[in-house]
DNA sequence: TATAATTTTTAGTCTAAGCTAAAAATTAGT
DNA sequence: ACTAATTTTTAGCTTAGACTAAAAATTATA
């Protein structure tokens, strides 16, 4: 059994690894974790000796298999409390994060194997993102970000790459979500701006708006 | 906001106060939670410092109103987890308190308002413990012992004071449940074991099962 | 009521997890 | 290839919460 603390150190660094491919340093765990780098290469060096990953001083930290095992698991129960707020008790899908953050260091595998039948095996999270099933495989997708479309283009939105709030709930505003088609009208190659058509909306967007949302086309 | 050993304590003297009434010792919220006496004082001299009970030394502990409120919220949140868990989940009533335990110390009031809707604003848990509202009000109900009936009379199962899975799988061993009727056929003055009538089911119960048991009579 | 038994508190350690400041290693710039 | 800048680690402190052993207070007993 891990500590609050560990789990949450685990999953970080899970999460870094997808982006950051190889091994992950601890200022880079310390910045997503708003912990000083001393306390990641304290926390680092402990799961070192737990087995959970392997480091090498000043080289960074990568998770063995049976790190990935755990943090699989706590990702599959982060996402699964997700679809919990959202579908039974209506909460909007910027709200859950938080909650979500606490559900998912309960411990009882039974409780998970029931939660995700009572929610129907959901495959994806309020935001689009794989919910790995028991075994810890991902259902993997070809998905583009909206940034990566060219003029005259289209998609439809599969996820959001940055799920706060703020981001959440300005694709609220703009009436995207899961589903939504996106026709980009035009690209601006100076600083990756576009103009996108969204139902029967015409609007701007900026490149960092683009950079958040996943697309798929075809 | 209280950690979760905080929480842990506040909720075990709140339940301690109810049946010793007056001050708790350190010593009986040591037992109670499976701790040492020491670890205990230490924890009332912090909370005494927040307020949250006030402290005579060597004479015990007791909740202010503060603290009381504090742990009329985390027994709420206990016990409508609990439902969610038998209800819609299907877990059986022997099998909540665990995780019951850890999910009463998720911090959202939205997430406890939610969850009280979405159950239909339960007024009592599996085990046939009053839920408190929002402020913290318990519907009283006047039930007795099994073990304080006599024989001939009868009652109906409203609840069990022991919620231990053993205690909760005698039970269903013998289909007694929130709900059963019960009637007294024999009470042995001696050591207080009767026998007793369920469904079509005749047998013998020890105090120790009688004493455990609410039912409601009239 | 004096002594013995019991309960409760205090003093001193320990571990987990955080922090700051300083030292060491790595990377970058000239 | 050397400095200089940056990154990363180490050393030393801090707090929460637990434990053991000893001291102090309370309660029971003769
Ligand atoms: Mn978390
Ligand atoms: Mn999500
Ligand atoms: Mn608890
Ligand atoms: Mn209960």
């Amino acid at each position: 059994m891990y500590t609050l603390a560990e789990e949450n150190y685990i999953k970080t660094i899970f999460h870094l690894q997808q982006t950051i491919n190889g091994a992950v340093s601890t200022n880079a765990i310390a910045d997503s974790m708003d912990t000083k780098a001393s306390s990641a290469t304290d926390m680092v060096q402990k799961l070192a000796d737990k087995k959970v990953l392997s480091y090498v001083k000043y080289k960074g930290a990568q998770l063995t298999e049976k790190g990935k095992k755990i943090a699989t698991k706590i990702v599959r129960k982060h996402r699964l409390w997700e679809v919990f707020l959202v579908d039974k008790l209506g909460f909007h899908w910027d709200e859950v994060h938080e909650i979500a953050e606490q559900l998912e260091h309960i411990h009882s595998t039974e409780l998970i194997k029931r939660l995700d039948s009572f929610l129907g095996n959901p495959t994806f999270d309020p935001h689009g993102d794989p919910i790995p099933d028991e075994l810890g495989n991902f259902i993997k997708t070809e998905k583009k970000l909206l940034s990566q479309l060219n003029k005259s283009q289209f998609g439809v939105c599969v996820g959001v790459k940055e799920s706060s709030p703020e981001y959440l709930q300005y694709l609220d505003k703009k009436n995207i979500s899961i589903g939504t088609k996106i026709n980009v009208l035009g690209k601006e190659f100076f600083d990756g701006s576009m103009v996108i058509e969204v139902g029967r909306d015409q609007f701007f967007v900026s490149k960092k708006i683009a950079d958040n949302l996943y697309v798929q086309t075809a």
